[in-house]
RNA sequence: GCGGUAGUGGCGGAAUCGGCAGACGCCUCAGACUUAAAAUCUGAUACCCCCUGGGUGUGCGGGUUCAAGUCCCGCCUACCGCACCA
C-alpha cells in the first residue's frame, strides 16, 4: 500500500476518542437480550495526588478483558471512575444523587439492629484536636504536629459487622478470589474456636470469666490474669490489699496507646493483686491473679486463665514473676520454653487416658458442659465497624438525639440529610464535628414525638459509599431505589473486580457485609457482590522504590501520553512484567514500545492484495491467536504481547502481510492499543465498521499441526543436538526410528544402549552405559 | 513470631503435566543505509575454557529421577499482610 502517513499518536488519539465520546461507543446497552459482562476497577482515592501510571494499569488490566467480552458480542458494563474531564468519583456520587441512598442503607442497618453506640477510648490529639486512627498516631505522637496523643473517652457508633462474620467467611467458598486475598479475609476475620470457663474467686460472690482455645490444659492452669480496664477489678477496690500498686499500674496503661500495648511487646509487666485468689474449677485449687497488658480487655471475656507450660506469654509472665509451671502435656521442655505441640495429657486427671488435643479438648468441654461451669464458644479478631468520622465532608450520619424518644431514625422521605454551608472546616471542641457548632442543622424536631431534638452530627467514613456504589452504576438514574431489582437480575453480581491489594481487607470485607445485608433483607439479588476479584502490582519508580513526590520518582502519566500516546503507555504497563507484580518504571522500555507499535504501523507499507491468511504464515497467525486469547484471560498480558511481537517479527522476516493477517493482528492488539488498530482498520479498510465492535479472531485447530517437528537430542540427560521429526512419530516407533539414525548412531559409539526415552515434540533421550 | 508471595543474564521478565533454561523487550556491540547523525533494517548478545568442540549455570546445602527453575528434606534472603487475639 501506498502513501501512508507518518505514525501521529495525538491526532490519531484525538480523533478517536471524539468519535467515541459522539457514538456513545462504551455505552452498555439498556437490552437485556444478550449475555452481561460487568467489569470493575477500584476508584483511585479522590484524596490522592491526582493520576498516577498505577491507575492506568489497574483499568487498563480489566479494560482489556471488558474489549475482549464486547468483540465477544456480551453486553459490556464497565464503568470509570474517573469523567472526562479527569474528576474523580464525588462528582459521579453528586450527579447521580447516590448519597441519599447510602443514608438509605444505613437506617435499614439501622432498623436491623445493626448500629449500636459505644464509649470508647479513642486517639485524640489535643493540639489539633482530631480523633486520630491507628495508623495517624504511630508510636503515640501524632502524625501531623507530632504532640503527644492522649486518650480520650468518645462515643462510637458501631456497625455490627461481627454478626455477619460467619456469613462473610462461608462465602468465601463461592467466590473466585486469589488465595492470598481469601487468607487475608479469613486473617482478618480471626475465627477461633474454644470455651468460656467460669472461675470462681475465693471468698466473692462473682465469678470470672474468661475465653481459651485450649480449655484441654485446664488443670496447668497456675494463675490468671486480667486485662488492666477489666471492670470487675473496681468492685474489689476494698479487698485488694495493694489497691495503690493496682491503680498506678493501670493509670500507666492508659497513657500508652494501643500502639505501644501492641507494638512494643517485649517486656510483660503486671500486679499481682493481693488478698483476692481464684479457685481452679477442674481441682479446687487456689489460684493467684494478676492484672498485665497483655491481655487486652477488647477480646474474648479481657481476662484470661495462663497455662506457662503451653502458651509462651504466659510462660515469660510466669519466669518473671516466679509463678509455677505444671506440665500438663508430654513432647517438649518447658524449662527452656512453652510447648504447643501435641502429645500424651500428665497431671490432668481424668484427661490422663488421651494423648492428643483434640480428643482431650472435647472431654474438657463435655466435662465443663456437665458441671455448669463452662461452655463452647466462638470469638472473632474482627470488630465492630467503628462508623463516625467528625469530618465535614462525609455523608451524615441520619440519625436525630431525642431527650424523650432516644435515637431516632430520619424518616426516608426526608433524605438525603446534606451537608449545611459551612465557613469554617477547623474541627469542633475535645473531637466534635465541625457540624456540632451549626446550630441550625443540629436543632431540629423529633420526628416521633414532635419534640424539640438534635441531629447526630458526626459523618460516615469514606468506606460507606464504597461499600455499594457499584450497585447503582447498573441503574444510575433510578430515585425510586438504588437499583431497580431487574437491572440487578441482569447485571449483577459484577462478574470481575479489579483492585489494589490495599483494599483487599477492609473495602472488600465493608462491601461484602453490606451486600450480604442488603441479600438478607431482599434487596439485592446476590449473596456476594463480586464473583471474581483480582489484583496488579505496585509500578515503582524508576530508582526501584515505591513512588512518591518526596522521592521525586513519580510518573505522570499525562507525560507519557504527550510524549508517546496512550497507546504506547497502555501497551507498556502491561508489558513490563507480570501484571500481579511489582516492577520498576523504564524509560527506555517504554520507547520500545512505541518502536513496536512504529513497526506495526508500517505493516501497512508491506500490505499486499491477498485476502485470506497465506499458508505459510498460516501457524504463525493462528498459534498467536490462540495465545493472546487465552494470556488475556489470565491477565498475562506480558507474555500475549511478546506473542503479537512475535508475529510481527515474523511478518518482517517475510516482508509482507496480507489483509486477514493484518486484520488478525490488529483485532488481537485492538483491547491493548484501540486508537492504532481503529487507525489501521479504517486505513487499509479491512473490515466494515469499528474494530472494537468486530468478531473477535477464532484459530483454526488444524493450523496449529505442522508436518514435522523439532525435538531435542540428548545422551544420558546432556544436550548433543536438535533434529526434525514427523509430527505423528509415536512412543512405539522411536526406539526403531531413533537408533536407526546415522547422527544417532555416531553419538552412541560403541556403547550400549540401555533405555530410550521420546517425548513427543519435545525431545529423545538416549541412555547408554 | 504467624500467614502469603517471591528469589532465573547487565536490566524487566519467559518457561502447561518434571522434558531443549533465558521467549519477548530493554541495554550493549557489529554490519547495511547516510556526507554525517538520528531514525530504520539485518545480525550477535548467560558465564567459562585447552573454542570445528567441551564445561558450568535458575538464592544455599542435600535428595528423588533417564531428566529438576519445576518434586521432597534442611536452610538463607526480600517484599506484602497480620501481630501479646489467650
Amino acid at each position: 500500500m501506498n502513501n501512508i502517513p507518518a505514525y501521529n499518536p495525538q491526532s490519531i488519539e484525538n480523533k478517536w476518542q471524539k468519535h467515541w465520546d459522539e457514538t456513545h461507543a462504551f455505552e452498555a446497552s439498556a437490552s437485556h437480550d444478550k449475555p452481561k459482562f460487568y467489569g470493575l476497577v477500584e476508584f483511585p482515592y479522590p484524596s490522592g495526588a491526582g493520576m498516577h501510571v498505577g491507575h492506568i494499569k489497574a483499568y487498563s488490566g480489566l479494560e482489556v478483558v471488558a474489549r475482549k467480552r464486547r468483540m465477544e458480542g456480551y453486553n459490556v458494563l464497565f464503568p470509570m471512575g474517573f469523567d472526562s474531564f479527569g474528576l474523580p468519583a464525588e462528582n459521579y456520587a453528586i450527579k447521580t444523587n447516590t448519597h441519599k441512598w447510602t443514608q438509605w442503607i444505613f437506617l435499614k442497618l439501622f432498623e436491623h439492629g445493626l448500629v449500636f453506640r459505644a464509649k470508647t477510648l479513642v486517639n485524640y490529639c489535643p493540639h489539633c484536636k482530631v480523633v486520630l486512627s491507628n495508623e495517624d498516631s504511630q508510636g503515640g505522637k501524632c502524625d501531623v504536629c507530632h504532640s503527644d496523643v492522649v486518650q480520650l473517652p468518645k462515643d462510637v457508633w458501631y456497625l455490627r459487622i461481627t454478626q455477619y462474620a460467619d456469613k462473610l467467611l462461608e462465602g468465601l467458598d463461592t467466590v473466585d478470589y486469589p488465595e492470598s486475598i481469601k487468607q487475608q479475609q479469613v486473617t482478618w476475620i480471626g475465627r477461633s474456636t474454644g470455651a468460656f470457663v467460669d472461675f470462681a474467686l475465693d471468698g466473692v460472690q462473682e465469678k470470672l470469666e474468661i475465653y481459651t482455645t485450649r480449655p484441654d490444659t485446664l488443670f496447668g492452669v497456675t494463675f490468671m490474669v486480667m486485662a488492666p480496664e477489666h471492670p470487675l477489678l473496681d468492685k474489689y477496690k476494698d479487698r485488694v490489699t495493694n489497691w495503690n500498686q493496682v491503680e498506678d499500674y493501670r493509670e500507666q496503661c492508659a497513657r500508652k496507646t494501643e500502639f505501644e500495648r501492641t507494638q512494643l511487646q517485649k517486656d510483660k509487666t503486671g500486679v499481682k493483686l493481693e488478698g483476692l485468689e481464684a479457685i481452679n474449677p477442674v481441682n479446687g485449687k487456689k489460684i493467684p491473679i494478676f492484672i498485665a497488658d497483655y491481655v487486652m480487655m477488647g477480646y474474648g471475656t479481657g481476662a484470661i486463665m495462663a497455662v506457662p507450660a503451653h502458651d509462651q506469654r504466659d510462660w515469660e509472665f510466669a519466669k518473671k514473676f516466679g509463678v509455677d509451671i505444671i506440665e500438663v502435656i508430654e513432647g517438649g521442655d518447658i524449662e527452656k520454653e512453652a510447648y504447643t505441640g501435641d502429645g500424651k495429657m500428665v497431671n490432668s486427671e481424668f484427661l490422663n487416658t488421651y494423648d492428643n488435643k483434640k480428643d482431650s479438648i472435647q472431654a474438657m468441654l463435655d466435662f465443663l458442659e456437665k458441671k455448669g461451669i463452662g461452655k463452647k464458644g466462638v470469638q472473632y479478631k474482627m470488630k465492630d465497624w467503628a462508623f463516625n468520622r467528625q469530618r465535614y465532608w462525609g455523608e451524615p450520619i441520619p440519625l436525630i438525639h431525642c431527650p424523650k424518644c432516644g435515637t431516632v431514625g430520619v424518616p426516608y422521605d426526608q433524605l438525603p440529610l446534606t451537608l449545611p454551608d459551612v465557613e469554617n472546616f477547623e474541627p469542633g471542641q475535645d473531637g466534635q464535628s465541625p457540624l456540632a457548632r451549626i446550630d441550625s442543622f443540629v436543632n431540629c424536631t423529633c420526628p416521633k414525638c414532635g419534640g424539640p431534638a438534635r441531629r447526630e452530627t458526626d459523618t460516615m467514613p469514606q468506606w460507606a459509599g464504597s461499600s455499594w456504589y457499584f450497585l447503582r452504576f447498573v441503574d444510575p438514574h433510578n430515585d425510586q431505589a438504588f437499583a431497580s431489582m431487574d437491572e440487578m437480575k441482569y447485571w449483577m453480581p459484577v462478574d470481575w473486580y479489579n483492585g489494589g491489594m490495599e483494599h483487599v481487607t477492609r473495602h472488600l470485607l465493608y462491601s461484602r457485609f453490606w451486600h450480604r445485608f442488603l441479600y438478607d433483607i431482599g434487596e439485592v439479588n446476590t449473596p456476594e457482590p463480586y464473583a471474581k476479584r483480582s489484583y496488579q502490582g505496585l509500578i515503582l519508580g524508576s530508582d526501584g522504590e515505591k513512588m512518591s513526590k518526596s522521592k521525586g520518582n513519580v510518573v505522570d502519566p499525562l507525560d507519557i501520553v504527550s510524549l508517546y500516546g496512550a497507546d504506547t503507555l497502555r501497551l507498556y504497563v502491561l508489558f513490563m512484567g507480570d501484571y500481579t507484580a511489582a516492577a520498576p518504571w523504564n524509560d527506555d522500555s517504554v520507547k520500545g514500545c512505541k518502536r513496536f507499535l512504529d513497526r506495526v504501523w508500517r505493516l501497512m507499507e508491506m500490505l499486499t492484495d491477498d485476502e485470506g491468511i497465506r499458508a505459510d504464515m498460516a501457524f504463525d497467525v493462528h498459534s498467536c491467536i490462540k495465545k493472546v486469547s487465552e494470556d488475556y484471560e489470565k491477565m498475562k498480558y506480558n507474555t500475549a504481547i511478546a506473542a503479537m511481537m512475535t508475529l510481527v517479527n515474523a511478518l518482517y522476516a517475510k516482508g509482507s502481510v496480507s489483509k486477514a493477517e493484518l486484520l488478525a493482528l490488529v483485532k488481537l492488539l485492538n483491547p491493548v492499543a484501540p486508537h492504532i488498530t481503529e487507525e489501521i482498520n479504517q486505513l487499509c479498510k479491512l473490515s466494515e465498521g469499528d474494530l472494537m465492535y468486530a468478531a473477535w479472531p477464532k484459530y483454526d485447530e488444524a493450523a496449529l499441526v505442522k508436518d514435522t517437528v523439532e525435538v531435542a537430542l540428548q545422551v544420558n540427560g546432556k544436550l548433543r543436538g536438535r533434529m526434525d521429526v514427523p509430527a505423528d512419530l509415536g512412543r512405539d516407533d522411536a526406539n526403531d526410528y531413533f537408533l536407526a539414525l546415522d547422527e544417532v548412531k555416531k553419538l552412541i559409539g560403541d556403547k550400549t544402549v540401555r533405555k530410550l526415552i521420546f517425548v513427543p515434540g519435545r525431545l529423545v533421550n538416549i541412555v547408554v552405559g
